[in-house]
DNA sequence: CTTCCCCTTGACGGTTCCATGAAGGTTTCG
DNA sequence: CGAAACCTTCATGGAACCGTCAAGGGGAAG
């Protein structure tokens, strides 16, 4: 049950002592040498944190950390030699969660490892299924049952119905739904949300015109409820 | 509404460029000069970020962040002159979730108060249910409870039944409601607070004709009473 | 008891907000 | 390379809501 670390540098003199760093402090290190190896690598395996070289042969490493921030939460750690004010903010701003600067010391890089592990959201904890009524959702598979029936949804409106189910009850503004499934990042129509919702509606709600679960709240937004 | 940042720093001067450049980001600051200070005014007023000197005269930074740490899941910056990897483990160690070594570019040091923000837990303040006889008000989910049942209120209903709420017994004068309610700066029909008010008594008094809870104090206002 | 003032009540136009349908663009997969 | 699924934007209709007005009623002072 160790945690799986992604370190992502194109200079494998580097990558090999990053790598033997981290694995001194108990973690298992995989190795990616360029962005698209490491997209590849973590579709098909997520890691628990992932380090970023920003210089990257391909695509660079703000793109990597987007990519990346896109479909999952996995802290993201820049590990780089350029220390521009400019750069550290663009780094952070594409979804880092720290950034750190070459040369650096294992002892400080494995230290800011742990604080991001501690506020990490239980990555793998909440294999609990949720019930809302004939409603039954598995976080894990990405599975959604309606009366026992499966339900397919897509990627957002399975994370749109993930963020709503996270705290049942409580109202989401459309703000905090673009934040929180499309990105913070995210700039546009704030009818979205309302079209996504719906589609959600159609596929969840036994009566879409009546919802009983996803319940829109004027003014305020929409919440969850069994 | 705002996001308040707590800063605790001896040094007069640092303190207040630090205010000022984080308020030029839309933060509200509040400073500290020692770590008494700070653990009494965080007691009082929990903020959404604490930034902690280590070098501070009385009890030191460390013991600043483990403490406020015991209590709560705030996100915590050390911001110091100490660059020593050893400093940074035991910042981080001791419950920190981000290290700055001075002197530090504000812009950066927004950016990874940002970051951290993402993370953070949605703060835990203001979740408290108030109640009045069986009257139930609960902000979080936008609703209001009477004998248990649901009660759907609009948004200026509620705003308007949260403010009475805020101090329940005081009684709230016209001008007060429109300016903590509507706005401070709306100019119309005085009239406007009773017509709310009315149709507040419609959804959450059992009689609306005699009205037990929102009380009309004739020539003065209105109060919420139990 | 009378009068005045303030509050209540009901109704109505204007506005805001949400649901719905459709179309264009992007990604994914065969 | 083509098709299907999906995401995003836009326009439109309708419902809910807000603010205003005028008429009616009830309490307080004299």
């Amino acid at each position: 049950m160790g945690t799986r670390i992604l370190t992502v540098e194109d200079d494998e003199r580097i990558r090999i002592a990053v790598r033997m760093a981290l694995e001194d402090e108990g973690w298992i290190v995989d190795g990616a040498a360029s962005g698209e190896d490491a997209l590849e690598r973590f579709a098909e395996q997520p890691a628990d944190v992932v380090l970023i070289d920003l210089m990257l042969p391909g695509i660079d490493g703000f793109a990597v950390c987007r990519s990346i921030r896109r479909d999952s939460d996995v802290p993201i750690v820049m590990v780089t030699a350029r220390a521009d004010t400019h750069d550290v903010v663009a780094g952070l701003e594409a979804g880092a969660d720290d950034y750190v600067t070459k040369p650096f010391q294992p002892k400080e890089l494995s230290a800011r490892i742990r604080a991001l592990l501690r506020r990490a959201r239980p990555s793998s904890g909440g294999s609990a299924t949720l019930r809302f009524g004939e409603l039954e959702i598995t976080p894990e598979e990405g599975l959604v049952r309606r009366s026992g029936d499966e339900v397919h949804l897509t990627k957002t409106e399975f994370r749109l119905l993930c963020e709503l189910a996270s705290m049942p009850g409580r109202v989401f503004s459309r703000e905090q739904l673009l934040e929180r499934v499309w990105g913070y990042d995210y700039f546009g129509d704030g009818r979205l949300v309302d079209v996504h919702v719906r589609r959600l509606r159609t596929k969840v709600e036994p009566d879409p015109a009546a919802p009983r679960h996803v319940v829109t709240v004027r003014g305020l937004g929409y919440k969850l409820q069994g």
